[in-house]
Order: structure tokens, then C-alpha cells, then sequence
DNA sequence: GTGAAAGCGCTAACAG
DNA sequence: CTGTTAGCGCTTTCAC
């Protein structure tokens, strides 16, 4: 397997491989017409491709932005990811997705990989509030610029964009509330993820709001996943308490608590007692049992994006920390049914 | 920003580039230990990180492999990536990973990417069953293996990886029709997929086997997505027409389409009406109202790394067609009802 | 408008 | 064990 390259097109034609690579960089400005036109069409007929790495080795620009998400299982990152790639690519940037596993030595290597390819710049939601801190500012310091989102991450010389959980979770809580649930059950995520720091907070203020005492036995660690929702809510059953409502941290750990209620026959009020933050299409779907903020993915994609470009065009732009703020799900209710568990 | 090389790194020890290379490559036989051991240190010391791209042009080789998906919504292929990534990692391959949309076009372009970035082999999961075949056995007779997985794609000299998409649909229909199930709906997908003609043909055959007669105004293209899926549902019922079950093509349409039904008040026999060929988590949370093959895609990463690390090493290696089976899941009926529609 | 030559950062013979 | 040299494929002055 042997690429084509300009000097096989520059002897096929007989002349210098600089007016080969001018034609075919586009350099209509010096090269005769037909020059170029006679170039182009023998360069598609042997197959040629640019390699970039050349290019890049050259030009000491790669082009390449890199992202690091924390897990790919959500499909909140997927769409952020999409949503990114289309816009970095409508600049002529490359992107090279790499994913942490929620495990900060996994996240270095990533970061260490993503600056061996010479990306000109990093998307990230990190996988730990503090852990690789210092690595950030390592790089960052070295002039590669990042851009953090969705998870909170402190003291970075960088810009920022996410979501107010500390509010969303205190409308969220807010309105379990005013629909008549008075002991609700806070599954947070992860201590390490700083964002549940934030909605935990707005758990507590929207019950002091209504003075509704805080109760800790309420408050249980739900993980990310849909296993370790589940796991929590049973843990939670094993104490014995009243409950009649639900606040999970994610979306898939909410939903894992729901599906083990209703393995244990628990009877739901559908429409307001469980409630979570989440980006994703599966709230959607799941039929109307969760009010769910929806958290906006595709501004936070696309402003990112923008951020980060602008710091790559002028290193010495301001950096910048936009507060998005999600939108509230109404979703109707399909069953008639709203008891008590 | 200027990295570190290896010349800045020599000068500052006054030796040759050589040694310190060949140091940094931890070439131990040719490099005295304490030389090595300094190299090393001032490598850390002065920030270095070896220029990939450099490496790449001079190795002519790049150890990137690319990955091509159709879309990035379903958790399928995200699923899909996360473990073919995991399998490739492990053998210091890195991965460029590019979806198409849907769209053949930009399939193409995603294609001449991976080539200009001289990726060593490729995994795809096309976008439609024959529009880009030209072009795929392009890059293959150019020396770039490429393994299909998932969707189906004829007369390729290439390895492939998917299920058995006819048999499990048969399958499921069947499930449907022993749980009493005559008049069911099919919502296939969009045409161009060719694995939604193995399902269709599945259907009618499980038909068949049980002499029900096949009534063309049950099937319906329900395309990909929960929104297309609830809009193909409404277009069936205004057809006025009797149904007892429902085998949609995609999870999210099939999703889609209860959550019309749901909406418009139907009582659906939750846990044998509905059913659907997935391999992700959503049917595991979205209680249990379907009935699900589970596509292994763990597997089917696996083997397709296998398969394409294979061709690398041995461009001769034979092409192989490996045909994985779903995993019927059983899940237990939570609700009691088992009415009808 | 075109060619010659230098060099991006690295590795790999080949000498010594 | 270490240094010298050539060159991966490309762009970009600088001449002509």
C-alpha cells in the first residue's frame, strides 16, 4: 500500500514538485490555469491524498481540536459531541474524541495523547473536581487553551460554560414540593463530580424555603448509573422511612431508582414525584413519569466551540464562565392516577 | 507555543539528537543507563512531548484506526465505541472516530478524511446498504482493511460482524404471537438500512408459520428516531385498525411509537405488545413494557477489532462473516393488567 | 509562472 | 555506546 504523492505527480508530468503542491493547495494565483487544471485531474486519476501529517508537521499547525468527556454511556455527552463536531468542523477543524471512564489516570493519559497529536486546543468535562487540576493548568499554562463544560471544575485559567444546578435543582425540588411532597428522597451522584455539590444545595434551600425540616436519612449517594440508582433506592427502602417523592442526580440513576420501585410494586404519582437534570432524548421517551430540566446541550456544544476558537485566534482573549440555564420539562400526565406510595 | 524537540533537548545536555531518540524511545541496549536515565529527566524536566505527526511521517505508519457510524443518538454505537476502543487502546492503536449522519456524502468525506489521515484500517457501520460501495471497495483494493459491523452491506471484499437480524426478528414476532398477539403491527425502518429487510422478512415468516395472513397496511416505515416512530404510529391509526402487538425496528421508534399510544390513552399489554432489536440500556430502564432481543454489542466490538487487527498484521488474511446472535431478554411484568388495546 | 532548496521533528542505517 | 547523515511528504522563501 503506497500513497500517492506530489513528487510521483510532479515526475508523472514533468515538472517541480512546488507547482504541484501550489496547484493542489489551491494557489490559483500562481499557476497558469491549465497548469492547475492539468495537475488536478492527474492527481484524482492516481488517487493522490494529502498527508496530513506532513502538512501538519510543516505548516506546525494540525488543525485538530480534542475532546475529553468523562463517560460515554449518557447520551447528554453524545449530543454535546455532535453537536461540536459539526461546528468545529465548519471551521476546518479536526476533532479527536478521547473518553476518561470517570478515572482521573485515564484522563491524564488522554491530555498527554491529545498534546502529542498537537491539537490546537481542548474541550473538556472533566471526570474529577480536583484530582488532574494542576494538569489542567500545566497545559493551559503551555498554550494549549481548554474549555470546560457541564462539570465544575475550580481556579482554572479557563473558560467555562454550564448549567445552573444550584437553581434548576431548586426549581426542580420547588415543584415537588408545591405538588404536595413533603419527604422527598435526594439521590446525589458521585462526592467527586462538583455538580452535586450545587444540586444538593438547591435540595436543602427549597426545603427550607417551605420549612420543610432536612432529614439526612433522605440525602443517599445514587452513583451515575441506572444499576447504582437502584442499588441506592433499595438501600434507601432498608430504612424503613415514608417517602413521596424523588430528586435524582442523573437522569439514568433516577431511572434506575424508578424501575426498582415498580419491580417492588410501589405505586408512582406519575407526573411529579420523580424529577432529575438530564440532556437527553430518553426522558422523552420514558413516558411522562419524570420532570426532568432539560439541560441545553446544543448551546452548550456551540458555545464551547466558540469560546475556545476565539481563545485559539487570540490567546490572550478573556476567558469567559457562562451560567446556561436549563428548560423545565412540562410534560402532560397519561395516567389518571396520583396516589401516595 | 512552542513545544520542546528533541534537538532543544540535545543542545541542553550537548549531545547528538540521536542518542537523546533513541533514549526517548527507551531503546535500553543501545543507550548507556545513567545517559538514559539523564535524557529522560531533563525530557520531563523541559516539558517534552514527542510530535506524533513527526513520528508518523518518518515511520510511515500511524497506528490510528477510524471509526465511521452512521449516527451517534442511539446508545448502540456508543456502546460500540466505547469497547472497540477499549480492545484497540490495548494494542496502541488510536482511534478517529467520525459519524455520518445518515448521509452517504458525508460518508464519502468522513472516508477521504481517515485516508488523509492515513488511518492503518477502518470500522464502519454504513449509512446506506449500497450508495457508497463503490467507493468503499476503493479504499479496500487501496490496501486499507475495512470491517463492517452492524449494518449489512453486499459484495464487499471485507470481514463483517452483525447479527442475525432475520432470526431475530422471527423471534420476537413468534414471542408475540404465542402471547396471543394476531394482529401486529410492524414498524420497519428506513430502506436504505438493509437489516430492516431481514426484519420484515422475519415478521412475515413467523406470520406464516402460525397461518396468520400477512396485511400490508400493519407494516409501516417507522424510521430511527422516538419522534419519527410516534409519527409513524399516528399514521397507522388513522388507518382505523385493529392491532394487538407492535415490532418495531429501532428501540427509539419503538419507544416512540408507545409513547403516542400512551398519550392517546391506549392500554397496552405491557410486557409482551411491544418489541424491538436493541443492544443498550434504555429497555433496561424503561420498565418493563418491552420485549427486547439485546444486540451483543460488546461482542461485536471485540470481534471486529480482532478481525481488522488481523488484516493489518496479514493483508491476506482471509475476510470473514461472523453472525452474532441477540440475547432474548425475559423480563418480568410489573403491572398486572394484560388487557388489550 | 515555475523550479531549487531548505526545513518541520523524528528515526534508522552506517560509521566510528 | 554515540554521532553523522539521509529522508518521510509537504510548503515556502528566493531566484529566475
Amino acid at each position: 500500500m503506497k500513497y500517492t504523492t506530489i513528487i510521483d505527480i510532479a515526475k508523472e508530468l514533468g515538472m517541480s514538485k512546488s507547482t504541484v503542491s501550489r496547484a493542489l493547495s489551491g494557489d490559483a494565483h500562481n499557476v497558469k490555469p491549465e497548469t492547475m487544471k492539468l495537475i488536478c485531474e492527474t492527481a484524482k486519476r492516481m488517487g493522490y491524498q494529502r498527508n496530513e501529517m506532513a502538512v501538519n508537521l510543516r505548516h506546525r499547525t494540525t488543525r485538530n481540536i480534542g475532546i475529553i468527556i468523562p463517560e460515554i454511556v449518557t447520551s447528554f455527552f453524545m449530543n454535546y459531541i455532535q453537536q461540536a463536531q459539526k461546528e468545529l468542523r465548519k471551521h476546518g477543524y479536526r476533532t479527536i474524541i478521547t473518553v476518561s471512564n470517570e478515572d482521573p489516570e485515564q484522563e491524564a493519559e488522554n491530555l498527554q495523547m491529545l498534546e502529542q497529536c498537537r491539537v490546537e486546543g481542548i474541550l473538556m468535562s472533566v471526570c474529577h473536581k480536583d484530582k488532574n487540576a494542576l494538569l489542567y493548568n500545566k497545559v493551559v499554562r503551555h498554550g494549549i487553551p481548554i474549555v470546560f463544560f457541564d462539570r465544575r471544575v475550580e481556579g482554572m485559567d479557563a473558560s467555562v460554560v454550564c448549567i445552573d444546578d444550584n437553581l434548576m435543582a431548586f426549581f426542580m425540588v420547588e415543584r415537588l414540593i408545591r405538588s404536595g411532597c413533603r419527604k422527598i428522597v435526594h439521590l446525589t451522584g458521585p462526592e467527586h463530580i462538583g455538580n452535586c455539590h450545587d444540586r444538593y444545595r438547591g435540595y436543602r434551600e427549597a426545603l427550607e424555603k417551605f420549612s420543610i425540616p432536612y432529614d439526612q436519612r433522605y440525602v443517599i449517594e445514587g452513583g451515575l448509573s441506572a444499576e447504582e440508582g437502584s442499588a441506592a433506592m433499595e438501600e434507601f427502602l432498608s430504612q424503613g422511612l415514608e417517602f413521596d417523592g424523588l430528586f435524582g442526580f442523573t437522569e439514568t440513576s433516577t431511572l434506575g431508582a424508578k424501575s426498582l420501585l415498580q419491580k417492588k410494586h410501589y405505586r408512582i404519582p406519575e407526573d411529579v414525584s420523580l424529577c432529575c437534570i438530564s440532556g437527553t432524548t430518553l426522558c422523552k421517551l420514558v413516558h411522562p413519569m419524570v420532570t426532568a430540566v432539560e439541560q441545553p446541550v446544543n448551546e452548550m456544544a456551540t458555545l464551547s466551540c466558540q469560546l475556545l476558537l476565539n481563545q485559539i485566534a487570540d490567546p490572550n482573549a478573556a476567558r469567559e464562565c457562562v451560567v446556561l440555564r436549563g428548560n423545565i420539562e412540562e410534560r402532560e400526565s397519561t395516567l389518571a392516577v396520583k396516589g401516595v406510595l
